[in-house]
DNA sequence: GTAGGGTTAG
């Protein structure tokens, strides 16, 4: 083997500087002949000389931190940069906390730490992302009135931020009297690291005021916060300003953009800059084929995963997670099983949880629900409430209730009071038409296990379950019951008859339902089950005949609320509707009496259609509370009736003057509007969206939380819900003062766009609302108009923000052209 | 003689 530090050939020569030969050195090989010759010429004892030994064993990408830690140990006093070289290096190692020991037997030894030692210490405890470390630190930065040091009082507030305490991050923050660039870029990228973008942008916005200007690493983080919050216009804004400015393309920059390209849909613009980018790393391909795969785009996701693997660029974890999800989104199951087989026979990638609910998600879409259960149970994580769910709603698509009666009972053990998972095992039951027996297995079981008790849920809710003493006859279809018939499930008074689908009269599921003619009403009493609930009722109204002139109205009633519904033609290909009706708020254990009553409009009874009253549903849901992303709560309209499984019909939803006491949580119905379901119409985002079907209605919400005199970004989708709706419309958007109209062009085939208004907040209140101007009808003679999805509020960070990019580019230009 | 800030999924 050479040895470049030939001259250790030549003692006794005039002793060479072993000092300096160490830090010229390449491996450990050579470093330790030095160490050797050191300790023969008492050089060792020179603590400038064994410090250079020290700082290439530990630091050097070839050095050996055993070898460090051994060489420290043999000696007698180790100085300050001592103690600090090594605390550094073991900050930095797999085993950070091991710097955090030989911090604590520095001051043991007598050695007070200085302001290295404190960002090294500081390193250490962002590592092992200790809250309580950071906190141990401070006191002693404090007391050791280093707190004024910028080094120190960055490493605080990075420190601070990783333990997700960012309000502390923020008080180290604001009391730096002369801040730097890097502590504003280090509470920035805090912010966008903890997914809280406007903070992130609002504190970028107040560096621009204050007159730094941004560099690479700062945009880094910004970019982040423009791809979590939505923000195009200002990410292609720091796009501009990189290209001005001359920013090196790096691989960090570059994915950045990527990823706040893909994230706000502009894939184009992503993998024009992607193919452009001279340098790319692993978090590079990630951010593309995990924007490809999450807009739809599976089998470009896996060609450019294909090209990963042709160009050997080693994928992580990460890059799987993009890849099966687009294999999920696609159905392509048999590439899935490959790919996720390969990862660790070929790539030695062990499958995380995450890769295993892609897989079970992706079984199940596919009718693969054993299979996806034996997966779950291969794994050797507990399984989450959202894989079981994932598998549930296969069962539920794929009508397997062998394997949906495990999971829930899987469900029920993580989420004792999760009720939903009883809905749509009844619904279930239902639709195999062995319910009663079934449901009263589960009840059993359930009692059993002495767990929550399924009560909440309607008895009966189909009247598929016929009357005691009565026996279904489809050559007639009403049968009057009288004092010897009992409804299971239901009380009844006045005159009611049992109601058989025929050819005159069309139910939903072609079964049973009970017609509330004079005086007619049934009710039944449910505990409310849950700790304070909201309660949204599914109901469905038949015409009781074809020879009638008046329609009667259907009252229905809670000890929270009352509604009114008469039976409305043109708004679905059948005779049949279903109604969203909110029926209270509830806690725990109350005896709700759910009644329903016929009331006549006409004075001529023989000629009333009395109305049928078929399948009711009852959806719970929590209080709604804020997210981090949407000022707006149910903006996306996933809380609301819950939908029949069979049904191409959407859900009515009537005038409802309060946001609170609306079947649509949260938004006010102006009108009549029909609530649409993903499985049956197109929906752009999540299960469920409006379509507007009755001239100027709409919905509309309003909103206290806004400051007055900030700008708010107001986001939403328009188009048309794939339901044979041809023609123009005109929504009316209003968001505070800002009143403007979109038109929308409809095909009927399921196109949308996205729109987004900014507008300043005013005083008090801010309404928002959508409202149509006009509609149409499908050739079937269907009321149809514009659908509305995904509503977004934000605050607003382009005007002011973009403005101050633009200042900066503007004057760049400026120095060019001078 | 020693130091600080960045990107990707969910």
């Amino acid at each position: 083997m050479s040895l470049k530090c030939s001259s250790l050939r030549q003692p006794p020569l005039p002793i060479p500087p072993l000092s300096l030969l160490a830090d010229k050195c390449k491996s450990m090989h050579q470093l330790k002949q030095i160490h050797a010759q050191m300790i023969i010429s008492s050089r060792i004892q020179d603590h400038f000389a064994a410090s250079r030994l020290l700082a290439f064993c530990a630091l050097s990408s070839s050095g050996d931190l055993s070898y460090a830690t051994r060489l420290f140990n043999s000696i007698q006093s180790p100085n300050h940069f001592m103690w600090n070289t090594l605390i550094r290096a073991q900050a930095s190692s797999l085993n950070p906390d091991k710097a955090i020991f030989l911090y604590m037997n520095m001051r043991r030894t007598g050695f007070a730490p200085n302001q290295h030692t404190f960002t090294f210490v500081l390193k250490a405890c962002s590592n092992v992302r200790s809250l309580n470390c950071c906190k141990q630190i401070h006191t002693h930065v404090s007391k050791s009135g280093l707190d004024l040091d910028l080094h120190v009082v960055n490493c605080l507030v990075r420190c601070y931020s990783v333990s997700s305490d960012l309000n502390n991050a923020r008080q180290v923050f604001d009391e730096i009297r002369n801040r730097t660039l890097n502590v504003w870029t280090t509470m920035i990228s805090g912010y966008a690291q903890s997914f809280r973008a406007n903070e992130a942008l609002m504190l970028f916005d107040q560096m621009l005021m204050e007159g730094f200007e941004p560099n690479s690493v700062t945009l880094a983080s910004v970019l982040s916060a423009c791809a979590q919050s939505g923000c195009l216009e200002l990410g292609e804004k720091v796009h501009v300003f990189v290209k001005m400015r001359g920013f090196e393309m790096g691989a960090i920059l570059g994915t950045a953009l990527v990823h706040m390209y893909t994230k706000n849909g502009a894939l184009a613009k992503a993998k024009a800059l992607f193919d452009s980018m001279p340098e790319r790393n692993i978090a590079t391909w990630n951010a593309m084929i995990s924007g490809l795969a999450s807009h739809g785009h599976a089998e470009e996701a896996l060609d450019l995963f294909r090209k990963l693997e042709k160009e050997q660029i080693v994928p992580n974890d990460i890059t799987f997670v993009g890849v099966l999800s687009a294999c999920c989104h696609a159905g392509f199951i048999d590439v899935g099983r490959q790919i996720f087989g390969s990862m660790k026979r070929v790539y030695g990638i062990e499958p995380k949880i995450e890769h295993y609910g892609c897989m079970v998600d992706l079984l199940g879409r596919c009718g693969k629900v054993l299979e996806a259960e034996e997966l779950i149970k291969r794994m050797v994580w507990k399984p989450d409430v959202v894989m079981w769910g994932a598998l549930l709603a296969a069962c539920k698509n794929h009508g397997n209730i062998e394997v949906a009666e495990r999971v829930v009972k899987e469900i029920i053990a993580l989420e004792p009071n999760n009720h939903g998972v009883y809905v749509v095992l009844s619904n279930m039951y239902a639709e195999a038409e062995s319910m009663k027996m079934q449901l009263e297995i589960l009840l059993v079981q359930v009692l059993f296990a002495g767990l929550a008790s399924a009560a909440d849920i309607l008895q009966n809710p189909d009247f598929e379950s016929p009357p005691t003493n009565l026996t279904p006859n489809r050559s007639t279809p009403f049968v009057l019951l009288n004092g010897n018939n009992t409804i299971p499930g239901w009380t009844f008074e006045g005159t009611v008859q049992y109601v058989t689908a025929s050819q005159t009269i069309r139910l939903p599921d072609n079964g049973h339902a009970i017609q509330l003619a004079q005086d007619g009403r049934i009710n039944q009493t449910f505990a409310a089950d849950g700790d304070d609930l909201i309660y949204i009722l599914t109901l469905t109204l038949a015409p009781g005949g074809q020879n009638c002139s008046a329609n009667a109205n259907l009252v229905v009633s809670a000890p929270d609320s009352h509604g009114v519904y008469s039976l409305k033609q043109h708004y679905g290909k059948e005779t049949w509707k279903s109604y969203g009706h909110y029926l209270g708020r509830w806690g725990q254990d109350e005896p709700i009496n759910l009644v329903i009553r016929s009331q006549s409009t006409e004075s001529d009874d023989n000629s009333t259609c009395w109305p049928v009253i078929d399948m009711l549903l009852l959806k719970t849901s929590k209080t709604l509370v804020q997210g981090n992303d949407n000022l707006l709560l149910n903006g996306g309209f996933e809380f609301g009736p819950d939908f029949l499984s069979n049904s191409t019909e959407g859900v009515l939803l009537e005038s409802a003057p309060s946001p609170i006491q609306s079947a649509l949580q949260q938004w006010s119905v102006i009108g009549t509007v029909k609530y649409i379901d993903s499985k049956h119409f197109y929906v752009p985002k999540g299960n469920a969206a409006i379509e507007i079907v009755s001239v100027s209605a709409g919905i509309q919400t309003a909103t206290t939380m806004l400051t007055e005199g900030s700008a708010y970004n107001l986001d939403f989708t328009l188009g048309d819900a794939k339901d044979a709706c041809e023609g123009m419309f005109v929504v009316r958007v209003q968001a505070g003062s800002l009143v403007q109209n979109f038109t929308v062009q409809s095909l009927g085939t399921g196109s949308v766009i996205k729109h987004s208004v900014t507008f300043k907040a005013g005083s008090g209140s801010t309404p928002i609302s959508f409202i149509s101007y006009n509609i149409n009808q499908t050739k079937d003679g269907v009321f149809c108009g514009p659908l509305i999805d995904d509503v977004v509020l934000r605050a607003s960070h382009g005007f002011k923000l973009q403005l101050r990019l633009e200042i900066l580019i503007y004057a760049l230009v400026l120095v060019a052209i001078l």
